[in-house]
DNA sequence: TGTACATCAGTGAACGCGCGTTCACTGATGTAC
DNA sequence: TGTACATCAGTGAACGCGCGTTCACTGATGTAC
């Protein structure tokens, strides 16, 4: 029995083998977590033989980096669509708004997409720029707080580490954690009072 | 030449393999993580052949379970000894005092044992015994912070899932996360500006 | 007090698993002349 | 336009790994009589 390949007309060299096999990886990585990026496993699904990713990609390590920084890619991009859609005009209500948008964006990706989001944080991603990534998108509307006076200076260093630790954790805890088992209604409400606790604690004066 | 094992008395009869079991896995977690906790290895420590564990647990999973529930009481147990610490006497302060030490206990916990502390989250305990263990802590210090008219009743509701959200995400950053390379300086600036904005927080009028 | 026997708690050998990685190799491609 | 050759991008077979788990087994223990 012939194997049809579909519509592809397969030669010797792939000629794109390279994003096609971390296509392919990050498929994995979407329903399986890091564990699922399975050297063999990713050839396989390319229809490519199981050592050729050597070829572009030095070991396992390196690919599943590549995947990590395309999830990280993905999670600035969800936090992006989501400021988009704030319509609040008035600066300090926009403001406000804009930092809950961020929140809860990064909640929803970690539980959307949950093996995306953990190979996101399981690979070193040498990465120290601050400046880009979810990181930087959260410290940049953590400054616009300031600007607009609703956060006080003296508060603003410091707040990010907060605001980061609050939301991955609350991620944490009902992905992998204790928390897992909340209903989705349960888990809205407490994620709501969650980041009117912390913007609460933002606002205050002095 | 001749296999002399310490002092012990070797016989065909451990005796007490089953905790002996238990003590060397919680080793290896401590050490290695979950990864770690390798049936073979289990026994190999304990002296013992590599499936007589199957005496005492159906499978490896039950083994780490039990490691597990070991961890979370470990945790409890530094939660508790902080909070014995607490001198203030001020009812008010006081319970303020107690919430901030249940949190810098988890934290510390956290990144003093990670092994241990990563083996009591990914494993299922099946304990929805709120009134026990961490949670079941913190939720009392909780109470005590409202029955003292520090913390508002109706922002009570949600409040333990916000603070238990704010340590565990701190944790995990500094542990395996993207804050990992922070030094315990800044680490420790940041723990105190955390808990200053979680206490802020819960203290506000109405 | 002695003995037969059920039961319990260990043993050692074996299986099957699928992986990451390396090796020597081959087919395809591009370029210099 | 044709040809030689270096280089690149694949292939298939093999290795070694250590694991969890199962099997048929044996040594030790306790208990009924």
């Amino acid at each position: 029995m012939p194997d049809y390949d579909g519509a592809m007309q397969r030669s010797y060299h792939h000629g794109n083998l390279r994003p096609a096999l971390v296509e392919a990886a990050v498929e994995l990585a979407r329903t399986k977590g890091p564990e699922g990026v399975v050297l063999r496993e990713v050839a396989r699904r390319t229809g490519v033989s199981h050592n050729a990713a050597y070829r572009h990609f030095t070991d396992r390590e390196q690919l599943l980096a590549e995947v990590a920084f395309w999830a990280m890619g993905r999670l600035e991009q969800a936090m992006e669509e989501r400021l988009a859609t704030v319509r609040t005009r008035e600066p300090a209500a926009r403001a406000r708004q804009r930092l809950r948008e961020v929140g809860r964006a990064y909640v929803e990706f970690a539980l959307a997409e949950p093996g995306l989001f953990e190979v996101a944080f399981s690979a070193q991603l040498h990465s120290d720029d601050e400046a880009g990534g979810p990181y930087g998108l959260l410290n940049r509307v953590l400054d616009e707080l300031v600007d607009v006076g609703v956060l006080a200076a003296r508060r603003r260093p410091g707040a990010e580490v907060a605001c980061w630790a609050g939301v991955h954790g609350f991620a944490m805890l009902h992905l992998q954690g204790p928390l897992r088992g909340v209903t989705a209604a349960d888990r809205e409400r407490s994620l709501q009072q969650m980041l009117d606790l912390l913007e609460l604690a933002l606002v205050q004066p002095a």
